[in-house]
DNA sequence: GGTTCCGGTTTT
DNA sequence: AAAACCGGAACC
């Protein structure tokens, strides 16, 4: 049935359930009856909504508005699947048609893009139009592995995504093996220079930074670093950082994952604007062992954007947690992280228009918070 | 064995 | 259209 898995990384998946919502309230690791089986409202995941755009967007009756009437007039209601596309994923599943809570007479009826066109090969119900659904199989293209359909949204708007312009991989050459990420990543910082030297199980992968604003995910494949077994398979999430117009700056964020991420070192950009800066993604050092689960590291994730401070590089990894983390952390996926707020520069008031890119609906800053619905 | 919670189905 | 339900996938 092709579930989708968590990120691991956006903020949803970073927070701890709320208690409160009807979801948390109903869940037994609050005393409830479990008959809801819903996650909480502020754990929404956004690969999971981001999967569910592709799921839903062929299907969906797209309308666009007169931009006359009074409904078109009032605010979205930033709930329905085109405010979150919009709000997320810039409209790219939804283009150009209205939140779907409106009631225009005038609407007219419109076809949405097809971001996976159908080309060679029928695309299997998970918009994946590779014509296989092996997730090993291998054949040359990087987004047709990506794509598989198992746990991640590939990445729209490929087709009109440019490719980075340089991808230099250090370390073995090794065949690219393109699996799934783990749903579960590790935050983990590291001084930007030094991870240009990683460990011995760690590779590089450079890409020059493209001047572009919206645009989303770029996959790259990397090998396990490994004589192959069942190491963790991994996959790099490059994510341009948002580039946050410091009046231009719409509310919540433009990036999210469709995969495990793996990030980027954010150089003295002094302005926000990041163009010709090189974005770092380096690969967690894939591990030994098997057991490839923890918590997150404790260590915030702040995306340094500042001109002052080093760069930093953050890596959502796959490494072994601390050596001793206690069981309530066991039991829970992915609590605590961002919450130690010294650094996070999305919460530092002096960098308040900042956007976050993991930030999810729930997240929403001000009054106008957005809370999910149901999915 | 346990838990979380996605996603399809049913009910309101 | 939204909310409620719930089987069962995916993870431990
Ligand atoms: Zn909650
Ligand atoms: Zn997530």
């Amino acid at each position: 049935m092709n579930r989708s898995q968590r990120c691991g990384v956006c903020r949803g998946c970073q927070a701890k359930p709320c208690g409160n919502c009807t979801y948390c309230q109903d869940s037994p690791q609050f005393g409830g009856p479990g008959v809801k089986k819903q996650s909480c409202i502020e754990r929404r995941c956004l690969r999971v909504l981001e999967n569910r755009l592709q799921r839903d967007a062929p299907t969906f009756k797209a309308k666009a508005g007169c931009n006359q009437c009074d409904d078109c007039r009032v605010a979205d209601c930033q709930v329905c699947l085109v405010c979150l596309d919009k709000r997320f994923f810039e409209n790219r599943h939804m283009t150009g048609a209205m939140c779907a809570k409106k009631r225009c007479n005038n609407a007219r009826t419109i076809e949405l893009p097809s971001l996976y066109p159908p080309q060679n090969g029928t695309p299997n119900h998970n918009g994946n139009s590779n014509g296989t659904d092996s997730p090993n199989g291998h054949h040359g293209g990087v987004y047709a592995e990506v794509f598989h359909n198992r746990q991640q949204a590939p990445p729209n708007g490929v087709h009109h995504t440019p490719q980075p312009q340089m991808i230099s991989l250090k370390r073995p050459a090794e065949p690219l093996s393109v699996m799934d990420g783990p749903a579960q990543a590790k935050l983990q910082r590291r001084p930007f220079p030094g991870a240009a030297q990683p460990g011995a199980n760690t590779q590089t992968v450079a890409i020059t930074h493209q001047p572009i604003l919206p645009l989303p995910t770029k996959m790259v494949p990397v090998a396990n670093g490994h004589g192959g077994y069942p190491q963790q398979p991994y996959v790099a999430t490059v994510v341009q950082m948002p580039v946050v117009g410091l009046q231009q700056q719409t509310m919540g964020s433009h990036y999210a994952f469709s995969q495990p991420v793996q990030l980027i070192a954010a150089p003295q950009a002094n302005h926000p604007t990041m163009a010709n800066q090189p974005l770092v993604a380096a690969p967690a050092p894939s591990h030994t062992h098997s057991h490839a689960h923890h918590q997150l590291s404790n260590g915030n994730g702040a995306l340094s954007l500042n001109s002052s401070a080093p760069s930093t590089l953050l890596s959502a990894s796959l490494i072994d947690g601390p050596v001793h983390h206690n069981h309530h952390h066991l039991h829970h996926q992915a609590l605590a992280s961002w919450t130690n707020g010294a650094s996070d520069v999305f919460d530092d008031p002096t960098q308040p228009n900042i956007c976050d890119p993991f930030l999810p609906p729930s997240y929403a800053p001000g009054k106008n918070a957005v809370v999910l619905q149901q999915l």
